[in-house]
DNA sequence: AACACCCCCTGTCGGC
DNA sequence: TGCCGACAGGGGGTGT
């Protein structure tokens, strides 16, 4: 479900839960969720401070005091529920197991916070922080697209000489880093790109952006400024942490509605599905070139 | 190197 | 109603 406005969302839902908090108890109801969790992982975040909740992409980080990371990935059906602190009765007792509830964090402060995940796609690992941009997961990432480097001249560059699909290349992490299906498509529809578009024809033969290149980097701001704005997209029953949903799927111009006209003025074409690299692809094939 | 494809797992939905 | 295949927001591994 998530990518970058979703776990934005649940990363600002978890920090008033969690940030300045010690766990006080750590329950692990499996061995492993994608991964395996890291040997010990209960009794390593039990008496642990996090100082501070952070983002990188899709991952959501949490600084501990004692200079570990706990670093959560959500996959395609991670959830976290926070039960706040209710006067009056014991915070051990407050969260009740629900199916796939996978993990469950009581904090200090009184917040019960469980993870939950059907799929268990999403993992959770613990590294050092100090050499946590070397770690595997983070070493090629690409940029943060709400960062102040993304721009059409970073994009050419980025894009230059690739025989790749836009839409491949806009999922391709080690380029720009939390993008996902969603708000691909409905970048490039924003731009008037079309998905099948070689990624390398947005730069100039010298490297320069194309007046479309500088376009789709704008898009990709507005796209994720307003999904973030609204919540995040909620799919399916998919909540934000206080309970509460997401309504930017109501802004869809093109994804999941295959069949539907395309929403561009005067533009009169059908919205429609193709598969590329595996996952759907919705477009308009009239005013995407 | 740069792609395309398959897989991980569970739930849901549409078609028959 | 029930069954079955297709598909779902991610991403890692493998093979060409």
């Amino acid at each position: 479900m998530p990518e970058l406005p979703e776990v934005e969302t649940v990363r600002r839902g978890l920090e008033p839960a969690m940030a300045g908090q010690t766990f006080e108890k750590v329950e692990q109801r499996r061995a492993d969720l994608r991964f395996p969790f890291p040997a010990d992982f209960a009794a390593r975040l039990t008496g642990r401070r996090i100082e501070a909740i952070t983002r990188r992409a899709k991952y959501l980080l949490a600084d501990l005091d004692d200079g570990e990371t706990l670093i959560m990935h959500l996959g395609m059906s991670g959830s976290f529920r926070v039960d706040a602190d209710t006067p009056g009765v014991f915070h051990h007792d407050r969260s009740r197991i629900a199916a796939h509830d996978h993990v469950v964090f009581h904090m200090s402060g009184g917040a019960t916070v469980t993870y939950n995940d059907p799929r268990r796609f999403g993992f959770m690992l613990l590294e050092p922080r100090a050499t946590l941009s070397e770690h595997k997961l983070f070493r090629d990432m690409g940029v943060e697209p709400l960062g102040n480097q993304l721009d059409g001249d970073l994009l050419a560059r980025l894009f230059a000489g690739k025989a790749a699909p836009l839409k491949a290349a806009l999922l391709d992490q080690s380029l720009v880093a939390g993008l996902g299906n969603i708000y691909v498509c409905e970048s490039l529809h924003r731009a008037h790109l079309s998905p099948r578009r070689a990624a390398g024809t947005l730069a100039r033969k010298d490297g320069a952006p194309t007046e479309r290149a500088r376009l789709l980097a704008s898009v990709i701001r507005d796209v994720l400024g307003e999904a973030l704005e609204a919540g995040g997209s909620s799919l399916r029953d998919h909540r934000q942490a206080d309970g509460s949903l997401g309504y930017f799927q109501h802004q869809f111009r093109v994804y999941d509605r295959e069949g539907a006209p395309c929403p561009t003025a005067g533009c009169g074409g059908v919205i429609k599905r193709v598969v590329q690299s595996g996952r759907s692809t919705f477009f308009c094939g009239e005013c995407q070139r």
